[in-house]
DNA sequence: GCAATAAGTTACCTAAAAGTTATATAGGTT
DNA sequence: AACCTATATAACTTTTAGGTAACTTATTGC
């Protein structure tokens, strides 16, 4: 009865981070370049940004697209399995939009 | 042009932490008394409970009700603002199940 | 032949989050 | 009179997150 495991788990687990929705949230405009997306989100580090990205990646939320060329271009972008999120990650970004009217 | 400000922000650093989207979920379903609401957060700490709740509490979006018997009786609502977020609760629920379905 | 470039990686360190254990409370039940 | 109860709080430790700075690469442009 109590303690029964609910799928937003599962969720939390996923993007329960301080930065993956935010990395999330930038890519729903379409791929990006690597350094164009971590100049999109506030103040998050060299290393924090490429963690994240590669953990979004480990768990199939975006997809990471290497030219082979010099100085180095990486591209991300959402996978299907990312782009589910777009409904919630836009009514996140609602939603604090209502909280800061108020 | 970049590192614009988005209110996804201001919306994680209200619930973009770990427990407070399983505590919010769990007050869906109205007024519950702290120990059982703990117990339905599966693996919570007792400190990280009680602190998770605080700051719920100090952000508006649940409340606490504090009943002068003993053994103590406190029981916890979501407020107006809370119950704001139903919608992307359930929806943060609903993309589990479908994770962990495919 | 030297600097600048984009996208990292590595090593090191600090700060923040979280867990663990012990303790308080005061009335009712044994 | 000792014990149980529910809801915490406090002190302490461990774990994880996060920051900083230095380094790498190979080509282009000076």
């Amino acid at each position: 009865m109590i303690k029964d495991f609910c799928p937003l788990n599962l969720t939390m687990n996923l993007i329960g981070t301080k930065w993956k929705p935010l990395v999330l949230f930038h890519l729903l405009d379409g791929c990006v370049r690597s350094g164009i997306l971590k100049k999109k989100v506030p103040d998050i580090s060299n290393k924090m940004f490429t963690q994240t990205v590669r953990e979004l990646e480990k768990d199939g939320l975006i997809s990471r697209k290497v030219f082979p060329v010099v100085p180095p271009k990486v591209e991300y972008e959402l996978t299907d399995r990312g782009r589910s999120l777009e409904q919630i990650l836009r009514s996140l970004d609602a939603w604090g939009k209502e909280m800061s009217s108020d």
